[in-house]
DNA sequence: TATTAAATTAGATAATCATCTAATTAGTAT
DNA sequence: ATACTAATTAGATGATTATCTAATTTAATA
């Protein structure tokens, strides 16, 4: 059952010494001697945690003489979380129609932006919120790599309060960043995760 | 502190009448009454579960006479579950430049290969693995279509384990696979959820 | 074979928590 | 005031679970 999955991956990060125990293996693999040292807690309880991180296939383990090596699962840990969000906001199915859809957005845009092409405020509501930043996300150029500070003064364009506006381009997926680097994400990636069936 | 909240977020996720609650919500407010009989569970009930969710600030209330109607707070939720990856993969925290990353990848790969270009053995560290696979997957062609044999060929020139290494590249969204073939994504796909902050 | 090192299992204890019923409070409307 | 409806609080019960110590298992090596 799809429930009870998800159930299970929370309870497995509902717990502080799990959570750090994860923590610790972000820098690499350790094994359970180290981990119950670094934590200040026995062997068996070592034992105890891992087996609920590894039932919720959050950790993999390795064996090496009678050593036992565990690491991360990123890819599971990371899965999940989508999985969860998935399935919380799914909306009971229910979508709308193209051209009712582009009202919503036409209206929005009038909304919340004056006729000079400024933002005259940040929308609360979710929905609203993604309808406007996409709004302004649009007008960048796909596949162009932009420095910080270039983000920072496309922003101010629209908003003064660039800091807030340029975190949410990240996180809702508008835009990724290495290394101080901003570029757009691929359209398909904009499609949120309530979207996401 | 950091690690209580990311505890207490998954706590509140990690029991299925109160996904289920959330579930219902995602299709709109509810009272609490029409929460009990949708869920079969009674109202004091009801009253618990809300408690903890509006502790973790998943939900938003809204009194109308003496009916109380709930609702999704999707910005939190999304929000925290974000805040939990970047806390589980943070590594230390420590951010790179662009030079000093280069320095890390150069390291990387000199460490992780020999002279003749095959690969030593795959990285543990989450990092570490996906410039180790990032550098082999370079490689290949855009755009070219090959088959699972072929791709084999291909990991076998630098590791014996291919079976892994293919695994892990269409894990990390390095290649696409259908009907047993294989083809490169494009680059924009193999940035990774860890480095959005 | 005996010894050592690491991990697991067994079993106990204390804390947390999901749920219920019964009693109480809050807010409206007669 | 009185009655009605929705929600909350109090308190009890049973289940789950995080942690420990002690005993056992696993694997390697002297």
């Amino acid at each position: 059952m799809q429930l009870e999955k998800i159930v299970n991956y929370h309870k497995a990060l509902a717990d502080p010494t799990r959570l750090r125990i994860l923590l610790l293996l972000s820098e690499g693999e350790m094994n359970g001697q180290a981990l119950a040292e670094k934590l200040n807690i026995s062997q068996p309880t070592v034992t105890h945690h891992a087996a609920k991180l590894r039932e919720a296939a959050l950790i993999t383990e390795r064996r090496e003489k009678n050593t036992v090596y565990f690491a991360q699962n990123h890819y599971f840990i990371q899965q999940h979380a989508q999985a969860s969000l998935n399935f919380i906001f799914k909306e009971g199915g229910k979508e709308m129609s193209e051209p009712e859809n582009e009202n919503v957005k036409a209206a929005v845009i009038r909304n919340f932006f004056a006729k000079d092409g400024r933002m005259r405020q940040i929308p609360s509501q979710y929905k609203k919120k993604l309808i406007a930043l996409e709004h302004l996300v649009e007008q960048l150029e796909p596949g162009r790599k932009y420095s910080e500070k270039e983000i920072n003064e496309f922003i101010k364009q629209y908003h003064e309060d660039y800091a807030t506006i340029r975190r949410e381009f990240i996180m809702h997926q508008f835009m990724y960043r290495e290394d101080g680097i901003y570029e757009l994400n691929p359209r398909e990636l904009w499609t949120h995760w309530e979207n996401v069936k």
